[in-house]
RNA sequence: CGCGGGGUGGAGCAGUCUGGAAGCUCGUCGGGCUCAUAACCCGAAGGUCAUAGGUUCAAAUCCUGUCCCCGCUACCA
C-alpha cells in the first residue's frame, strides 16, 4: 500500500461526569471506523481520544459522592476507558485533562495569551443572585428579579479574564468562507454564520472564580481557566505541543488535524473559539470539524430515573461487540438524528448480519465441503454470469472509499453488504446443487465455489474497519487472510487449492424480537429495583426542601392571604403551563396566572375556593397581567394540588 | 410573531444545497429454489413526498402562508 500520508483524527474528549449512555458511545465508534479505515487505505493514522475532568459539575458530583474530585474523575475515566475498548476501538492516544502535560501547557498557554494581550482581565458586570450564586443579564431578569429564585438581585461586579475574540472574528469568517469543508455539514455552516460570527463576536470570559476544580491560572490563583480553553487544548497537547516552541516531532508531523468528530450541541466551540484560541497561537487551523448528529432512544425518552437508559456494554452483552458497531454506524444517518430501540437492533442484526452476511458465508462453505471436501479451486470454467459478479465486486472498494471520503460510514457500509447481496443473487443464478448433480459440471462448480469464496474475502477485507472481528472470523474460516486495500480491484487472489473449515461457525444467529425485549425490560427492572436499594429513605411520603432563612413575623405580617372563589378561568394561549384565573375575594376580581395547566384544567378551576396571596406586585406572564398567587402544593414529581379552606369559607376570608 | 430541527407507502430512513420519470432496508402478499442460520432469489401491492398557494416547460426539491411533532429557551407569582 503506497502512503497517502499523515491523518490526524480525533473525538471530542468525554465529559466525566458520569456513564456515557449509547448515543455518547456512537462517536468513538465512528471515529474508531474512519480511522481504521484510512489507516487500511494507506495514510498515516493518529486517532487520539480522551476525557474531559474538570468543572464545577464534576466539583459538585464529587461532593455529592464524599470523594475527591481527582478520585472521582479517576473513576469515571476508568469507566469510560473500559466501554472503548470494549468497543474494541483503536485508539492511539488516550488523554486526560488532569494529565500533567496538559495542565501545564494549559497554565503557558493562557499565561502567554494574556502576556501578548488577547486574553485581558476585566469584570464580568451583571446583576447578582446573592442566594443563587448566579449572574444574570439584563435581559435574563424576569421582571427584574432573579429568573431562578425569583428574588432580588443587585448589580455586582466579578473579577475575571476574557479572550478577546473580536481582534479574530474577520480572519475567521474569511477562513470559513475560503474553506467550504471547514465546517461539516455545511448546513452548520450557516448556522454558525448567522447566528454568531456575523452578528458580532462577544469576548469569551475565560477564567472562573466560583469553583476551585479545575486549572489554576499560574498568575492569579484565585482563577482556574475557563473547561472550554482547558477541554479544546487537548488536541495540541495530546501529541506534544509546546507552548514555547519546543513541540516534539509527532506534533510538527500530525498537527494539524484532518478531522475533529463532535456532537452537533458543540460545533460551536470547535468552529468559532477552537480556531480563535490556535490563531492566537500562531497555529494552524484543523481541516475540518464534522458535527455528527445524535442517535436517540426510539421507545421512549432516555432517563436515569426511568432506568432504561441503554448503555454500550448492554448492547453487546445482547448481540456482541460488532453487530452494535454496525448497527450504530448503520443507522446513524448523515445529517438528522438517529433512531436506536431493541427492536431495530433486532431487525439489522437479524436481516443484515444473520441472513445476508451470515448466511452466505455458511451456506458457502458448507457446500465447498459436501461437494469437494472443503477444497476450493478455480478450475477456470467460467459463464457469463460471472462477469457481472467480479464487477461488483472489484468495483466496491472505489465505491466504499468515496463514500468514506465524505464521511458517509453508514452509505460505505451499505455498498459493503451490496457486495455480499450480490453473492447470494449469484448462487441462485448458477445453482451449485444442479451442477452437482453432473459429473461433467464439476469444473463449473468448482469455479462457481471459488468465486464465491474469492467474494467473500474480498468483502470482508472491505468489512474489516467497521466491524474488525467479523472479518478475521470470515477469513479464518476460508483458511486464508484479510486483504490489502490496493489489491481489492483484482479478482482471484484467492489460493487456488486451498481447504476452508470442515465445522463453519455461526457469525451472527438470528434472535427472536420478543425474547430480546423481555429481557431488556428485565435487565431494566432489576436496575431499577438496584437503584432503589441504593437510595434508601427517599421516603416517598417525606419531601425536604432547602431551607430559606429564617423570618420575623413581620416579614410575615406583610403577606396577605386570602381565600378566593375562581369565578372564571381560560387557558393562557401560547403558553404550556399557564391558566388565567378570574379570583373573586371579597368585593374585587382578580386576575391571577398560574403554572398549572398541567394538572387542572380551566373548567375545573370554576368555583374552586382557593388559597390567595393577594397583596404581590402585579407581574406580566406570558404578557397577561397576573394580579396575586394561587398557593399550591408540590410533590417530589412536580405534581400540584391547589389548596382549599378545610371547611367552606367565603371568598375574601383572611388567612392568618 | 423566542431559536433551531423535522413531517416522504405499515416501520426506520435516503433524496431537498446544485428542480427533470419517487428510492433503500424491514414488514405484507404471490412465485421460485433447497446448498444454508425457516435462510436465499424473483415479482407485486402500498405514497396527492403534512397542507394551501406561488415561480417554472417541469417542484419532494425554490418562494410564501397554515397545521402538527421534537429539542433548547421560557413565562414556574
Amino acid at each position: 500500500m503506497k502512503n497517502k500520508g499523515k491523518y490526524y483524527i480525533t473525538t471530542a474528549i468525554a465529559y466525566t461526569s458520569g456513564k456515557p449512555h449509547i448515543g455518547n458511545s456512537y462517536e468513538i465508534v465512528l471515529a474508531d471506523s474512519i480511522a481504521r479505515f484510512k489507516r487500511k487505505d494507506g495514510y498515516d493514522v493518529f486517532f487520539q481520544t480522551g476525557t474531559d475532568e474538570h468543572g464545577q459539575k464534576i466539583e459538585l458530583k464529587a461532593e455529592e459522592a464524599g470523594i475527591t474530585p481527582k478520585e472521582f474523575v479517576d473513576n469515571v475515566a476508568g469507566t469510560i476507558r473500559g466501554l472503548w475498548d470494549l468497543m474494541d476501538t483503536s485508539y492511539d492516544k488516550f488523554i486526560r485533562t488532569t494529565d500533567d502535560y496538559h495542565e501545564k501547557q494549559v497554565q503557558k498557554i493562557f499565561k502567554r495569551l494574556y502576556d501578548q494581550g488577547d486574553i485581558y482581565k476585566g469584570a464580568y458586570e451583571g446583576m447578582y443572585c446573592t442566594p443563587c450564586e448566579s449572574f444574570w443579564t439584563e435581559s435574563q431578569l424576569v421582571d427584574g428579579k432573579c429568573p431562578d429564585c425569583g428574588r432580588e438581585v443587585k448589580p455586582a461586579k466579578e473579577e475575571a479574564y476574557f479572550f478577546r475574540m473580536s481582534k479574530y472574528a474577520d480572519k475567521l469568517i474569511e477562513h470559513i468562507n475560503t474553506h467550504p469543508e471547514f465546517i461539516q455539514p455545511v448546513s452548520r455552516k450557516n448556522e454558525m454564520m448567522n447566528n454568531f460570527l456575523l452578528p458580532g463576536l462577544q469576548d469569551l470570559c475565560v477564567s472562573r472564580t466560583s469553583f476551585k476544580w479545575g486549572i489554576p491560572v499560574t498568575f492569579d490563583e484565585k482563577h482556574v481557566v475557563y473547561v472550554w480553553l482547558d477541554a479544546l487544548t487537548n488536541y495540541i497537547t495530546g501529541i506534544g505541543y509546546d507552548c514555547d516552541g519546543n513541540s516534539s516531532e509527532q506534533y510538527k508531523k500530525y498537527w494539524p488535524a484532518d478531522l475533529h468528530l463532535i456532537g452537533k450541541d458543540i460545533i460551536r466551540f470547535h468552529t468559532i473559539y477552537w480556531p480563535i484560541f490556535l490563531m492566537a497561537l500562531g497555529e494552524p487551523l484543523p481541516k475540518q470539524v464534522f458535527g455528527h448528529p445524535w442517535l436517540l432512544q426510539g421507545d421512549g425518552k432516555m432517563s436515569k430515573s426511568k432506568g432504561n437508559v441503554i448503555y454500550a456494554d448492554d448492547l453487546v452483552k445482547f448481540f456482541g461487540v460488532d453487530a452494535v458497531r454496525y448497527f450504530v454506524l448503520h443507522e446513524m444517518p448523515f445529517e438528522n438524528d438517529g433512531v436506536i430501540s431493541w427492536e431495530l437492533m433486532v431487525e439489522r442484526m437479524n436481516s443484515d448480519l444473520a441472513n445476508t452476511l451470515g448466511n452466505l458465508v455458511n451456506r458457502t462453505i458448507s457446500m465447498s465441503n459436501k461437494y469437494f471436501d472443503g477444497i476450493v479451486s478455480d478450475k477456470g470454467v467460467t459463464a457469463e454470469v460471472d462477469a457481472d459478479l467480479k464487477a461488483v465486486v472489484t468495483g466496491t472498494y472505489d465505491k466504499v472509499e468515496s463514500k468514506m471520503d465524505e464521511l458517509r460510514v453508514a452509505d460505505a457500509l451499505t455498498e459493503i453488504f451490496t457486495l455480499f447481496k450480490r453473492c447470494n443473487k449469484y448462487i441462485d443464478e448458477t445453482e451449485p446443487w444442479v451442477l452437482a448433480k453432473d459429473e461433467a459440471k464439476k469444473d463449473r462448480l468448482a469455479t462457481v465455489l471459488y468465486n464465491l469464496v474469492e467474494s467473500i474475502v474480498i468483502g470482508a477485507s472491505l468489512l474489516e474497519p467497521f466491524m474488525p472481528k467479523t472479518a478475521e472470523k470470515i477469513v479464518a474460516q476460508l483458511n486464508t487472510s484479510l486483504r490489502e486495500f490496493d489489491t481489492l480491484k483484482e479478482f482471484g487472489g484467492y489460493a487456488s487449492g486451498t481447504r476452508v473449515t470442515d465445522k463453519p461457525e455461526i457469525l451472527f444467529a438470528r434472535l427472536d424480537v420478543k425474547e430480546v425485549v423481555e429481557k431488556a425490560e428485565a435487565m431494566f427492572a432489576e436496575r431499577r429495583a438496584a437503584a432503589e436499594v441504593s437510595e434508601p429513605k427517599q421516603d416517598e411520603n417525606v419531601i425536604d426542601i432547602e431551607a430559606k432563612p429564617e423570618i420575623t413575623f413581620d416579614d410575615f405580617d406583610k403577606m396577605q392571604f386570602q381565600v378566593g372563589e375562581i369565578i372564571a378561568c381560560e387557558e393562557v394561549p401560547k403558553s404550556k403551563k399557564l391558566l388565567c384565573s378570574q379570583v373573586k375575594i371579597g368585593s374585587q376580581v382578580k386576575q391571577i396566572v398560574s403554572g398549572i395547566k398541567q394538572h387542572y384544567s380551566a373548567k375545573e378551576m370554576v368555583g374552586k375556593k382557593v388559597m390567595v396571596l393577594v397583596n404581590l406586585k402585579p407581574a406580566k406572564l406570558a404578557g397577561v397581567l397576573s394580579e396575586g398567587m394561587l398557593l399550591c402544593a408540590e410533590d417530589a414529581d412536580g405534581n400540584l394540588a391547589l389548596l382549599t379552606p378545610e371547611k367552606d369559607m367565603p371568598a375574601g376570608a383572611e388567612i392568618c
